[in-house]
DNA sequence: GCCGGACTCGCCCTCTGCTGGCAGGTT
DNA sequence: AAACCTGCCAGCAGAGGGCGAGTCCGGC
């Protein structure tokens, strides 16, 4: 065998099985570890000669051996229950230690001993009890006890059956005895023929069962380089083949072995499970499913599938109604749903979990793992259902709809939202601890408190008083107790208004100022509308007023509303008389005003559009106090305002911004700005 | 060889919370 | 009309629960 794999194997050792029962406690784990484990001096041809010269170079093989009934025959044997040991990788020193206290049922102790550098031997101790199982520990790739076909050890004055498991190799090695009876003088003697030993690069194990040293059982542990470990292959690149000879060779040395795998760690005291655990590192799966063509290992597992093609669930739960296809199935649901039990544990919270796969997720999100990066962007996951939910913001994908309205979603739990809101009814709603607010969101209900409901630092200050708050929401609800106040008083009258533009034209008429002069001829206005309306009146050639005709006597109107209400009546009689009632100016004055006011209406639109446009001073300009401060003016005018401001005069009383006699008119006949501005979109 | 238990991976789900676009109302 | 406000809504991610299914191995 190559070195390689020896080194391989050098990694595994026996456990002592129940070690916690031993009675020399106070041996450390890891001085049971040093033990076996000595630098190896060796080399791979040197390896190669002790293979050759019999000593199997492949594996430990260890005995398993379990009580019998005693028989007279056999009345003075003891078993040795053997269990594999995996030792560390560290040099062990092996000079000085008495390695491991191997105590057998019914109080025989027998003391593994390194009786000098790569050499192990046993002794009798004294009678202790309790432990029934023993161990020895030895480096399997120089020597297995299996080689030596028998292994016992006398214990002088007990009387154990010994037996193997199944082959039940248990043999006598009553010749063994004598060194365990010999004592101190045999051990010196022995360390002496073990000196010699160890002088050779490699240490070999010796049973003299049967020949002149058959009175001692000498195991020899290998020598562990440093080197070879070095020329370790891992596990996972080992080679399976290889594996399978190695098993093979086994099976030509003896029925009763531990078993070890060449390419993982794994060791069996059966044949049968090694032969199984070898299947595992090949890719034979000889079971078919032929429902589906799924092929297994085992027939239990292709059981198990075919059960989840069938339907089948043998196992079902006492305290409800689920079934599963495996024990294991149940028992995890059971911890889930009834009993509770979560025995995965996080050290760092109280968070625990019935899986140790759920423990493992969690402890990420204390370290921050995020082990699953997504290929197209630095989104990172802590788990793979995450990443594959995020791929969807890359691919689009919404795999969700609604089964009412055919929207679809990214995540199921949006879509379940949707109907729940869109097309349930008793639509749950949270309202705000604070205010009367109802939100259809627990999120969106988090939001609004965070933003009207959370305390600020700053001050928020009343934009009309100075009343200062420290929450938004009261900040508002207090504001609001200033909206129908008209706030602005005239110093010298009664006028009080609400907007402080209002105030600012209405002070000019207490003043008498008139900012705005004519170019042409240096006539003054208050604002700047009433001068365009004036420079296009009496400056602009270009000026040509819309007249609105009645369709049935094509009478001319200024304005689509008068019109509009002379056309109703046209013809009736009522109409004409009204109409001849108010006409006591020429008709060509009156085509001649009429004129002019088309003119000053399209002036007062484009200052609207101005406004629109975000040109505040000219909205500004373009607003006209109310008629009654102008009683004597015969300028056309308009709402110089958007519509929001013009509903907001006519609810403050403003009713008509346009200060004509016509206009004057028309508000006495009920003419409203609104209609005005029908009229003027037209 | 079979069974049961432990372990693992994967999938799907729910609940939660944050974010930003949008629409409608207000200023 | 624009700016602003605010609820509505979909998108998206974090955390965790639950289950299906496969694998492996010890024990019988």
């Amino acid at each position: 065998m190559a070195a390689t794999e020896i080194s391989v194997l050098s990694e595994q050792f026996t456990k002592i099985k129940e070690l916690e029962l031993m009675p020399e406690k106070g041996l450390k784990e890891e001085e049971k570890d040093e033990v076996c484990r000595e630098k190896d001096h060796q080399s791979p041809s040197e390896l190669e000669a002790a293979c050759t010269s019999g000593a199997p170079q492949d594996s430990v093989l260890e005995e398993e051996v379990e009580p019998v009934p005693a028989t007279s025959e056999e009345s003075e044997k003891h078993i040795l229950t053997l269990q594999t040991v995996h030792f560390t990788s560290e040099a062990v020193e092996l000079q000085d230690m008495s390695l491991l206290s191997i105590q057998q049922q019914d109080g025989v102790q027998v003391v593994v001993q390194q009786a000098g550098p790569g050499l192990l031997w046993l002794e009798e101790g004294p009678r202790q009890s309790l432990q029934q199982y023993v161990a020895i520990s030895i480096q399997q790739e120089l020597y297995s006890l299996q080689e030596m076909e028998m292994l016992q050890f006398h214990a002088v004055e007990e009387n154990v059956m010994v037996a193997s498991e199944d082959s039940k190799l248990a043999v006598s090695l009553a010749e063994s005895a004598g060194l365990i009876k010999e004592g101190q003088e045999k051990n010196q003697l022995l360390t002496e023929r073990l000196a010699e030993r160890t002088k050779e690069p490699l240490s070999f194990v010796e049973t003299m069962s049967g020949d002149e040293r058959s009175d001692e059982i000498v195991l020899t542990i290998s020598n562990l380089n440093g080197e070879e470990q070095e020329d370790q292959p891992t596990a996972g690149q080992a080679d399976v083949e290889k594996a399978k000879s190695t098993k093979n060779q086994r099976k030509t040395k003896g029925a009763k072995r531990t078993f070890h795998c060449d390419v993982c760690m794994f060791t069996s005291s059966r044949m049968s499970s090694f032969n199984r655990h070898m299947k595992t590192h090949t890719n034979e799966k000889p079971h078919l499913c032929h429902l589906c063509l799924k092929t297994f290992r085992t027939v239990t597992l292709l059981r198990n599938h075919v059960n989840t093609h069938t339907g089948t669930r043998p196992y079902k739960c006492n305290d409800c109604n689920m079934a599963f296809v495996t024990s294991g199935e149940l028992v995890r649901h059971r911890r889930y749903k009834h009993t509770h039990e979560k025995p995965f544990k996080c050290s760092m919270c109280k968070y625990a979990s019935v899986e140790a796969s759920k423990l493992k997720r969690h402890v990420r999100s204390h370290t921050g793992e995020r082990p699953f990066q997504c290929c197209q962007c630095s989104y990172a996951s802590r788990d793979t259902y995450k990443l594959k939910r995020h791929m969807r913001t890359h691919s689009g994908e919404k795999p969700y709809e609604c089964h009412i309205c055919h929207t679809r979603f990214t995540q199921s739990g949006t879509m379940k939202i949707h109907i729940l809101q869109k097309h349930s009814e008793n639509v749950p709603k949270y309202q705000c601890p604070h205010c009367a607010t109802i939100i259809a969101r627990k999120s969106d209900l988090r939001v609004h408190m965070r933003n009207l409901h959370a305390y600020s630092a700053a001050e928020l200050k009343c934009r009309y008083c100075s009343a200062v708050f420290h929450e938004r929401y009261a900040l508002i609800q207090h504001q609001k107790t200033h909206k129908n106040e008209k706030r602005f008083k005239c110093e010298h009258c009664s006028y009080a208004c609400k907007q402080e533009r209002h105030m600012t034209a209405h002070i000019r008429t207490h003043t008498g100022e008139k900012p705005f002069t004519c170019l042409s001829c240096n006539k003054c206005f208050r604002q700047k509308q009433l001068l365009n309306v004036h420079f296009r009146k009496y400056h602009d050639a270009n000026f040509i007023p819309t007249v609105y005709r009645c369709c049935k006597c094509g009478k001319g109107f200024s304005r689509w509303s008068n019109m509009h209400r002379h056309s109703e009546k046209c013809g009736s009689g009522e109409a004409k008389s009204a109409a001849s009632g108010k006409g006591r100016r020429t008709r060509k004055r009156k085509q001649t005003i009429l004129r002019e006011a088309m003119k000053g209406q399209k002036e007062a639109a484009k200052g609207w559009k101005e406004a629109a446009n975000g040109d505040e001073a000219a909205a500004e300009e373009a607003s006209i106090p109310k008629r009654e401060q102008f009683p004597g003016e015969m300028l056309p005018g308009a709402c110089g305002e958007t519509t929001a401001r013009v509903k907001e005069d006519v609810d403050e009383g403003v009713t008509c911004e346009i200060p004509t006699a016509r206009v004057k008119e028309d508000v006495d006949e009920g003419v409203t700005c609104e209609m005005l501005l029908n009229m003027m979109d037209k």
